[in-house]
DNA sequence: GTTGTCACG
DNA sequence: ACGTACGTGACAACT
């Protein structure tokens, strides 16, 4: 038996390592005694630093177990007796508590051990979850953070040392690597090192002694058990999204790898005689485009630090292309090739290392993704998808969702919510005209358009009208709206001074909130915050009170969504479930079943809010994800494609035609 | 580490 | 007093 400590307060707690087999039975006399007292236990692992869901062989190194008191470290890595008391463990105590634990630990430890990762949940208090309910905001935004070194020295013990940092120091020491990325470092530190041992057992130790300061605080809050409950079971949902994940087809996507690297290579060569070397470097560019004995380009438009910009948006009016479309706007303004070639190489480029070469980075031995889902990322609740960034692939194009499919003889199935959020603020504010308009079936935005500009509104007015939609939710002013859809500056007033009027529940509701976050502060520490009708707690910024419509609006929409994959798990249809996109759930079923699995999703996605219906539609794709984006501007398949790129439409073209 | 850019809902 | 577009992840270049 090894034997270190690790200091919480001054004080140093023990810390066992067994090295022999025998060591194993005071391990597992201790777990013993902690099943019969039925005592919560901290469990974390070690490991070799490859992303854990990959599910590498040999992925977990050190299984830590412990109490506010001490801990065990269990170096599976010696062999079969040592991962047998580590199972035995696992399954025998019947209450745990973890960080990160459906979206990490849990994932690991099933595949190391075999045990169910619905059971490794069902038992588990997550911290991190708690610690996302009591204050989401990240240290940059005002918040404590939910890193267990952040959250130990604010609640547990301001000294409490760094583990991740003072691992790294033993790397940099070691010589073994430098980064959490860099895998060596995990991997090649001995598992007998002190600062190693004493760490990781620190960090069962923290999450021990934190778990009762964080309960203390969601009571001290109101947050409901419920809500609490909700989020550990959805966080499991989607920690078993992630375990089959995804499948890459990698033949094509090394095929358009090498040919996104080709086109960029073509057009940085173009980009280069006319002297920008880097296409990644937007001083260079925009020194180039300016030069007044060049082309002497007038650009406006500034960045928030006051440099010239030469975003997308700028280039293709340079281009004189339509940005939306790609198209040729025929301004009359004479196009700049320089421009028109950066548009076309700074795509390629990052299209090729964002997407298809991290696909294929991404993948695992089976050519699967298993995107990481983090359920309370963002401020509002908002979830959060990872290697790969599943929620920002290209949409205006089928070319980069054709890489990932579905399982060999299924379908990919898409069912999204139908204007979920401007359904939402409908159904908050309990705005008249918008459930109206709701109840009789109106799109919101023929409505507004109508109400905002008369029954006869021309096309550019839907289009204000729209986007105006859009921005209200957001809090977003004239200016803005300007920038985004171009109308004059006339439309643009009338827009807003018609929009307040049709809807003035949405101002109302704005101020309500604001009232509700100052008459409430002092039951909130003073801080000010928005209660959800989950009885979530989204603090407020002091100088964007504005900002609470839009984070009640878009945290209620995601438990729209969450509620939904609850409600789906419980009928059944997880091992169909594959990924949630804000407002959109992908799944996978077999080609007879598809679009019965596809009706059954949608729905839980049918359902009352407050006197407002929520709706959703299924649509079912071929075998790949960029087959549901293979559609005309009309949004109808385009059949030649799909049965060119698509397994499922390459074997029933009869599908596709139908489709069309 | 910060800035600018670009991808999404 | 008034009004403010919201929330993410990822990469290259530069400091």
């Amino acid at each position: 038996m090894l034997s270190f400590t690790f200091p919480v307060a001054g004080e140093p707690l023990p810390v066992l390592m067994p090295q022999h087999s025998e060591d194993l039975e005071a391990f597992r006399r201790w777990v013993a005694a902690k099943a019969r007292a039925r005592e919560r236990i901290a469990v974390d692992t070690e490991g070799k630093g490859l992303r854990v869901a990959n599910g590498e062989p040999g992925y977990v190194r050190v299984v830590q177990f412990g109490n506010a008191n001490g801990a065990w470290n269990v170096p599976i890595e010696y062999g079969a007796p040592f991962l047998a008391a580590t199972r035995w463990a696992l399954d025998t105590l019947p209450l745990l508590v973890g960080h990160n634990w459906p979206s990490f630990d849990a994932i690991a430890l099933h595949k190391t051990t075999g045990l169910a990762y619905e059971d490794l949940c069902s038992k588990t208090i997550d911290t991190w979850l708690l610690a996302n309910l009591v204050d989401p905001r990240k240290p940059e935004e005002g918040g404590i953070g939910t890193g267990l070194k952040a959250l130990s020295a604010r609640y547990v013990d301001p000294h409490a040392p760094d583990t991740q940092e003072g691992l790294h120091a033993v790397f940099r020491k070691l010589k073994v690597g430098h980064t959490i990325k860099n895998q060596t470092g995990w991997a090649a530190v001995p598992v007998e090192h002190p600062t190693y041992q004493s760490y990781a057992g620190g960090d069962v130790i923290l999450t021990s002694r934190l778990l009762p300061k964080l309960m203390a605080r969601l009571s001290a809050l109101n947050i409901p058990q419920m809500l609490q409950d909700y989020e550990h079971e959805l966080a499991y949902i989607c920690g078993a999204m992630t375990i089959p994940g995804l499948l890459l087809d990698r033949p094509y996507t090394e095929r358009l790898s090498a040919h996104l690297g080709d086109e960029a290579a073509k057009w940085s060569a173009v980009c280069a005689r006319y002297g920008v070397e880097k296409i990644g470097s937007p001083k260079q560019i925009a020194e180039v485009l300016t030069d007044p004995t060049g082309f002497n380009e007038h650009i406006p438009e500034r960045t928030n630090n006051g440099a010239i910009q030469v975003n997308k948006k700028v280039l293709h009016r340079l281009a004189d292309l339509n940005p939306d479309t790609g198209e040729p706007r025929n301004s009359g303004r004479t196009p700049n090739p320089l421009a028109a070639a950066l548009i076309k190489a700074k795509r390629a480029a990052k299209w090729k290392a964002g997407y298809a070469d991290h696909f294929l980075e991404d993948a695992d031995a089976s050519d699967r993704v298993h995107p990481n889902i983090r359920t309370l990322e963002a401020r509002t609740g908002r979830m959060s998808v990872t290697n790969p960034a599943a929620q920002t692939l290209p949409a205006g194009d089928w070319m980069i969702r054709r890489c990932l499919m579905a399982e060999e003889e299924h379908r990919i199935i898409s069912v999204d919510f139908d204007s979920v959020e401007l359904n939402v603020l409908a159904a908050l504010a309990d705005v008249r005209n918008m459930k109206g308009a709701i109840a009789r079936g109106e799109s919101l935005h023929d409505t507004t358009a109508r109400l905002v500009f008369g029954d006869g509104f021309t096309k550019p007015q839907r289009k204000v009208a729209k986007a105006g939609n859009f921005l209200k939710v957001y809090g977003g002013g004239i200016d803005k709206l300007e920038e985004q859809t171009g109308a004059p500056r006339e439309i643009l007033e009338t827009f807003f001074s018609q929009f307040n009027r049709a809807y003035p529940e949405v101002k109302r509701y704005g101020e309500t909130l604001i009232n509700e976050a100052y008459a409430l502060k002092a039951d909130r520490g003073g801080n000010l915050a928005v209660r959800t009708a989950t009885g979530r707690v989204l603090p407020l910024d002091r100088d964007r009170m504005y900002a609470g419509t839009n984070y009640a609006v878009q945290s209620t929409a995601r438990d729209c969504l969450g509620r939904a994959l609850v409600n789906m798990r419980e009928a059944g249809l997880l091992p169909y479930l594959r990924l949630a996109v804000h407002d959109e759930v992908i799944a996978s079923a077999p080609e007879r079943e598809a679009k019965d699995v596809g009706r059954e999703i949608a729905k839980h996605m049918n359902f009352d809010l407050f006197g407002v219906p929520i709706t959703a539609s299924p649509e079912v794709g071929g075998r790949t994800w960029g087959s549901l984006y293979m559609t005309d501007s009309h949004g109808r398949l385009i059949p030649e494609l799909a049965v060119e790129q698509d397994s499922f439409y390459a074997s029933n073209p009869q599908v596709a035609y139908a489709a069309a």
